[in-house]
DNA sequence: TTTTATATGTGAATAATATCACATATATGA
DNA sequence: TCATATATGTGATATTATTCACATATAAAA
């Protein structure tokens, strides 16, 4: 299996997250133990796929018991490696930028956006609860907190320089919003999220259901 | 194939939309004639499955002359069904809402956000460029405008509510930002996008690289 | 115009992913 | 405590996706 750049995110690493955001669910409505086939269900797929993804990421339950919800977000935790907080940049301040700094959740997963950074001046300064820098101060943050992992979110045109001076400056994980394909070396992460293309595809969809 | 609500697009869907942009970048700078070779190396591809994409979708080339750039761009146009101008609704203007509702490149792909939504009486003015209306406003909109797709972007507490609320009132697909599995009947669609979920990948792939 | 080199398009082969089926362990109830 | 029903965990099987391999068409050159 190579590790690449232009790479998708494996189908059973993002069903953890789905059973994990059901978990969260059946936990708020009072369960404390859940068997595969319930789990399943809320999360569209078999049982027998849940029991083999936890077996991948050598989650196991009771025989006979299920399993616990606890154990189970635990152990989930424990596959994203949750002890300790995530430090990440984020480079451009516009309207996904500003969106992105000020989401809330990411404090909830211990990934904290430590600085944002922007080359408009008029956008440095301290609005959205964190600095706006401008980028000639990368290389000290991202030494400062040790930083490994970026967000982009300037227009594209801009988006392969910036991507290329944060490898510079060692980073190796990149949430991309530009919609442009990145060229990267090897070990280097990019994920993108074109929002375009998501919603294009409901549309494309809805459109396949209705006819 | 069932049509479901527990749903993930389909992945020759998602690399259609990769080579579109790949195209995107070849013709700007200056080329008109891509070959499966280039377009596949650029999306990060085998040759044969770019050729066995656009065999999916009924997109021909020439034996030995390759593809013109054009006609592949107007092809996949052609898959999305580019014809008309899709309108959209938005529910919820907290940091994602109104970063999308700015969002210009929607309109680029004649995706229009005609109204958003917001149960907060103070948000209710003009302020982003579209009207923000109360929530009883969306029967009207929905039909003058033959709405069938909304983004949700309400805080998860909310968002099942919404979504009841909205396919009763006619759509049909669905972009969803809050981190909660949604329950729909059959036949609608429901693309999640999760942000703490892709940050937090990237973020695992990150360090199993490193290590 | 004819030849030739080369890119497409697609069945066949392979690889990856998901489902089935059942042996095993154990929670539950008698 | 023991019997039993039932949920897990995982090899075997089926399905789906990708790559291989090559016949075919044709753009480009002679």
């Amino acid at each position: 299996m190579k590790q690449n750049t232009k790479y998708n995110i494996k189908s059973n690493l993002k069903r953890l997250f789905t059973y994990r955001l059901c978990l969260i669910g059946f936990k708020r409505k009072g369960f404390d133990r859940i068997f595969s086939h319930n789990l399943g269900e809320e999360a569209g797929v078999t049982a027998e796929q849940v029991r083999k993804d936890f077996s991948f990421f050598k989650i196991r339950g009771n025989k006979k018991g299920g399993y616990q919800i606890n154990d189970l977000l635990r152990a989930i935790d424990e596959v994203f490696k949750y002890q300790h907080n995530q430090h990440v940049v984020i480079v451009g301040m516009g309207n996904i930028g500003r969106a992105l700094v000020q989401y809330k959740r990411f404090l909830l997963r211990k990934m904290i956006i430590v600085a944002s950074f922007d080359i408009d001046p008029s956008k440095q300064s301290r609005r959205w609860g964190i600095p706006v820098l401008p980028l000639e101060m990368l290389d000290d943050i991202i030494k400062k907190f040790h930083v490994k992992v970026a967000i982009i979110a300037v227009p594209e045109i801009s988006a392969q320089d910036v991507l290329d001076r944060l490898i510079d400056l060692g980073i190796k994980g990149f949430l991309n919003f530009a919609p442009v394909m990145l060229k990267t070396p090897e070990n280097i992460i990019v994920n993108n999220i074109n929002l375009c293309d998501e919603l294009e595809s409901v549309i494309y969809y809805t459109e396949k259901v209705i006819e």
